[in-house]
Parts: structure tokens; sequence; C-alpha cells
DNA sequence: CTTGTGAGTCAACATGCGTTGACAACAGAT
DNA sequence: ATCTGTTGTCAACGCATGTTGACTCACAAG
């Protein structure tokens, strides 16, 4: 019996420090000026390596962009306090991991990158909108709209920093977003 | 005495033809992606040519991206209503030109674009917003929240193409977004 | 006609990119 | 020890880019 699955050197740690390379490298610089170059030398890494583990340079961002936003499950909050809740969890969301920067800054440019933005968005954040809503007729209406105002907060706290949203507050956001969240959420639609 | 000011050949159309497919350019593909190449081609001319007139590509950008959002003045409407007016006059202002959408793609992955939002923001916007508010102590805040959830929408709406929003009716719009727009305006904020 | 100036053209440059293929170094199996 | 397949290295390819400089052409002034 030997060590269980072969591992010649250590090609399992190479491929994560590429992963987590390349997802700082297209946060910060978007889709196009994030070269695997930068990326493998980040990750102290032939560039040769990346396309031999990944294929291609949209591969990689494929592996490095796969995200799961872990939306929490409606059942455990208070629908009342759902729109403060969903703001709270962005926030984290996006100040924890470059991911969701690194999403957003290449959906912008790229195209492939804006396809699995829209992915994301009908994969997991419709049903969760869908999870603390009644009326199914309404859900997507009322996850586009929530979704433009968190990902308008994010973008210009984030990716634009403009001044007065890089000093909002944490709490100043969940008072302000979080009822208009909410009002989203439950509010009158006439379609 | 003279014709005027000497015109030799047609500098001048040449020189609107290149900014306006530089602008039509910049506005689909962004800033690195736009080539000096393909918005020559646009405007059948010579990519030197491009050079000559404006310097650089940095130089051209600059040019592309002059904006100016025309915001209507405070005193003209009912401050109640001013929040459904900005929607409006913000959906109008992206859909009747490209501007918008250039600065924003570009701003995302380029420092120089993204200064300029910056500076649209703090000359046009913030001013606006303080004619249309009354505590002066707020206005940046305001500004800043008004900013996100605008910005979001044209990002979900005109860039990612998000399909419950590119769906949304212009009323919808105006019914759902226009009082969020109001209560940023004149709700409460604690700081 | 000659001359000078700006408009427009052309080919080329240096650079940086994604990607490729040949080759060396090493680990485990036989 | 030999073989085999994976891991890593190296140099190079082909291509597209922004930018440059030398060139031609038109036209108005002298």
């Amino acid at each position: 019996m030997s060590t269980g699955k072969r591992r010649p050197r250590d090609s399992k740690a190479a491929k994560a420090a590429i992963v987590t390379a390349a997802r700082e490298r297209f946060a910060a610089q978007g889709y196009d000026r994030a070269t695997i170059r930068s990326i493998a030398a980040d990750a102290a890494i032939d560039p040769a390596l990346v396309i031999r583990y990944y294929g291609s340079k949209e591969g990689l961002f494929a592996a490095a962009s796969e995200l799961d936003l872990r939306i929490p499950n409606a059942a455990g909050l208070p629908r009342a306090r759902a729109g403060v809740a969903l703001v709270d969890h962005f926030i984290t969301r996006w100040e924890v991991d470059g991911s969701l920067q690194a999403l957003l800054r290449a959906a912008v440019t790229n195209r492939a990158a804006a396809t699995r933005m829209r992915e994301v968005f009908a994969e997991q954040v419709a049903p969760a909108i869908a999870a603390l809503c009644a009326d199914r007729n309404t859900v997507a209406i009322r996850a586009g709209l929530i979704s433009s105002q968190l990902l308008g907060l994010a973008l210009c706290r984030y990716i634009l920093e403009l001044p007065p949203v890089v000093r909002l507050s944490r709490e100043t956001m969940l008072a302000q977003v979080g009822p208009v969240i909410q009002g989203y959420l439950d509010g009158h639609l006439e379609q």
C-alpha cells in the first residue's frame, strides 16, 4: 500500500499558488492587464506551467473566478431584517476575498466574464431572492433591482473608489442601503 | 483679407471623426481592447494621424471622454420629485450617447479614467446634489449613495446586461428607483 | 514659378503578449 | 539499474500593439 494518491513533487501547491496569484491580479487589474507572465512571477513559477495546468488564459480565469456567494439561507433570519442582512453579507463577501472584484473588473471588458456574471446572478442571486420573496412573478425584477444597488455600491466603493463612498462606515451602509434592499424585496411592484 | 482662419484640407472633420469613432470603440470595448488601429479604421484615417492630433492613446481617450452630464438645474423642478427627475435624466444620458459607457468601461481598468470619473463626480454630481439638499454636512454622503444606485443600475443594464434589468421599462425604473434616490436626498442620516 | 506649411500616407520600430515545443530533473514502479 | 510519466525550465515563435520618422501631395503666399 502506497501513500494514497501519488504526489510526485508539489503540483497541487503550484496550482493553488497560481490561482491565488491570478485572483489577485485579475481583481487588481482586470482581464487584459493581468498578464500570464505577471501572474506566474507572483507565484514564482514559469509562465509555461500556467498554460500547461490551465490550458489558456481563459481557462485560468475560469478557475480563478469560480465563485460561491454563500448567500445565507432565508430560514435563519426574520424576513423583515433580510435587507440589512443581505447588505452585511455582501460587504463581507467583497472584503474577504478578491474573487468578486476579479469577476466584476473582468466582466466589464470581457465577454466570457460577463456571461459568467450573468450565470452567477441566475444560479445564486435570483434563487436566494426567491426564497425571501413571496410573489414568484416578480422575483426576477426584484433580484435585478437588488443587484443594481449592491453592485453599484461595490463599484463605487471598491473599483471607482469615490471618496465619500469609500469613507462610508459599515453601520451607515447598513442603515442606508439595508432599507432600500428591503423595499426592493417586499415593496409594491405594478410590473 | 483672407478667408479668416486657414483650413488647408479638412483637419477639423478628420479630428471629429476620430473622436466619434474613439468614443464608440471605448464605449463598446473599454480602454485596452479599443485599439488606435481599429479607431482609425472606423474613421477611415491613418493610425499615425491619430497620434499626430492627440499625442498618444491617453490623450485621445481624454478627448473622447470629455463629459458634461448636464444635470438640470434644481430651480426648475419641485423638490419632492427630484428623485424621479434624476433617474429620468440619467437614463437619457446613458442612452443618448456612448460617452458614459466609454468612461465607465475604461474607469474600471484604467487608472487615469478612474481619476476622471472621480473628477466628474466631484465637479458635476456632488454640486448638483448640493443644490437639491439642505444639509451641507451630508451632501457628499448623499451624493455617494445616489451615485451607487444610479451607476449600479447603468452597470447592470448597459454593461453586464443582466436580463431582468435589461427588460425593465423606463416607467418601472422611475417608479422603483426614483423613490430610493429621493430617500437618499432627504432621508434621515445619523452620520 | 518657387517656396513653405500643414494634411495625409507608408513602412517600420520596439515591445509585450499568449502560446508552443524541446529538453532536463526527478519520483515511483518494475 | 532501468523505465515511465509527471514536474519544471528555457528559448523561441507569431502576432498585435503604440508610436515614430521619412515621405508625398495639395494649396496658398511671395
